[in-house]
DNA sequence: AAGATGCTTGCACACAAGTGCAATTCCATC
DNA sequence: GATGGAATTGCACTTGTGTGCAAGCATCTT
């Protein structure tokens, strides 16, 4: 019966059993400090006895924390999941902690997650959904705090802005359906009406109307499976529906083309040639074998733990990633 | 041009500004504390012109943290991801914040995660991939840390112990299956020989066999598309393919699935009946449309939270979640 | 008006670390 | 053996917070 939590060991706690100062304790666990061979090793075996951890949480008073937070809304959407592994692994070799803050992408909840990050203290809040206002950015760099916002296009100024290259996404995707031969082309997106989304829908429409070919567009709710699908039954509900699509998001290809197969019998590449972007793992399985575009994650979490584990702190600014094009069958050969 | 990073605001900032004690500033943001109505307005004016934010890693020096540890490995597993994304909203909710440690399988990358839950003072530490060894967990306890072990069923003392009946689904998979009047079975299952899947593959084996009917057991690699998809290959590549299967995972049986259809040419359910386990999205789509039964997550994510922040310790015990099946037409409609 | 009561407030300490400074110890050299 | 210098050690202060204690002050009661 433990009525009482026990406590956590303290380096004084080390500093009695081993018989030496605290001081002693404290700069045996500090690299470069001076400590003679027999004080440390009276030291490690106590602590090793008592089960001794230093305390980060006191340490980050003095300097910095090492912690990072990462924003997130959906976390259960393959790409954001890839990101997150992506993100954390990197961190934690880089010797930094993550803090995942699951918040909704409203502003209410976005500023919440902000305070969050200011009451632990993080070095660095990374965005991968729901924009932050100016007003609370300016807050975290007046603390100063790092910010870095992935795929959040807006132009916030004092932040770190990773984005991929969507216009040569748009303009790609188009070129592949062109050369596929569609004709009838379409664009499906979603109602979240996120920044990159928006930027791959505008330069896709745009290069395709400036070709002289229309593009249907189509947005039956969020970034999801069942939004995709949805609109396939409404695109392919119309009396002549198109032969090319671009789905602004895998997600959404993925329930596209399921709708497309099984509601209407369509089959691909023959009859509907489509692309997706993001690559997520589902569209390489066989029933789908997606053609897509790749963003590089890796290369953004390395950048990101390049931004915040920089001796000096970097400069803010823009970069853009770009995407890699996989060829897989849900476009004709032609397009080759 | 920010040479100095500017430091956090602090409690005796706000003090100064408002014309007030420290102790004033701290009392204003103590629920319950006695402060007059006068100070409280002074002291909220400066907190809010400066920006300041309470230091929750200082608060967390005198007693407890409010972090709760989440080990993982795989976090890109659809299951995992819900599961992360369940336990970081709960807790959440109830005033935790979670750092997430993204880490391999193996002894070594679970002592240090642990090290660095113990670093961080983190009030509990729940692991949902890898098992500590109990000497880790009793540096935990002796740290006044809880632990909980989700779907790890080792029998270790002192830790909470969450997981779902496999047992039942076992022996349920077994009886869908003969119902739909399959005769040669197989189970699918992964190298990585994690408890709860060797638990439903002995129920399951034990359970057919005493109905006289032999199982083809295989093993392909981790718990993987892939490795279900391989799994397909050599079972089918036999002279006496399988008509029944249960893929000890949703991963492995869509694999399966997709090998089966494509490499083979099989129609589900006439040919061959498939029953998974876990109930990721996935598994709804259209292409696939997967028996399978669902792992009470919103369940489990609320006892973690019910465990963590009851405010008399929780006696540590092994709690077992029933998991619901979900009837897809992966199987014969005879199996009803 | 005097005393009692209750609400505020500030001081000082605790928490667990790192570190500058001065004191001490140790060793080698003259 | 004395002296110089380097290495080690401990004291005391710092970080930002919460809180017990006692003093201060206003209000109420008799």
């Amino acid at each position: 019966m433990t009525e009482e939590r026990r406590p956590f060991v303290s380096a004084r706690t080390v500093a009695e059993r081993a018989g030496v100062s605290r001081s002693a304790v404290s700069r045996t666990f500090t690299d470069g400090a001076s400590v003679s061979e027999e004080t440390r090793r009276k030291v490690l075996e106590a602590a090793g006895e008592l089960g001794y951890h230093v305390n980060h949480l006191a340490r980050g008073l003095r300097e910095r924390s090492n912690i990072v937070c990462l924003v997130v809304a959906d976390m259960t959407t393959p790409i954001r999941a890839r990101l997150i592994d992506v993100l954390t692994r990197k961190l934690q070799a880089a010797g930094k902690v993550t803090m995942v803050i699951n918040t909704g992408t409203d502003e209410q909840s976005v500023a919440s997650a902000m305070r969050q990050t200011l009451n632990y203290r993080a070095d660095a809040t990374v965005f991968l959904s729901g924009t932050p206002s100016a007003k609370l950015i300016e807050t975290s760099l007046a603390n100063g705090q790092q910010v870095v916002l992935i795929n959040r296009d807006d132009p916030l100024t004092g932040c770190h802005n990773l984005g991929v290259d969507n216009e040569m996404a748009g303009r790609e995707a188009f070129f592949l359906l062109r050369r596929a031969g569609c004709t009838r082309l379409a664009l499906v997106t979603s109602t979240a009406h996120t920044a990159s989304l928006i930027e791959r829908e505008r330069v896709f429409v745009a290069v395709a109307e400036a070709a002289g070919l229309p593009v249907a567009v189509m947005a039956a709710g969020p970034t999801t499976y069942a939004s995709g699908y949805e609109s396939a039954r409404r695109l392919f509900g119309r009396s002549d529906g198109p032969d090319g699509v671009f789905c602004v998001t895998d997600l959404l290809a993925l329930g596209f083309m399921d709708a497309a197969r099984h509601e209407f019998g369509l089959t691909l590449p023959d009859q509907l040639c489509l692309v997706g972007f993001d690559d997520i793992e589902e569209g390489a399985w066989e029933s789908y074998k997606l053609t897509t575009f790749a963003q590089p994650f890796a290369e953004m979490g390395d950048h990101v733990v390049d931004l915040l584990a920089a001796p000096v702190p970097v400069i803010p600014g823009r970069r853009i990633f770009q995407p890699v094009p996989i060829w897989r069958k849900s476009i004709r050969a032609s397009a080759l």
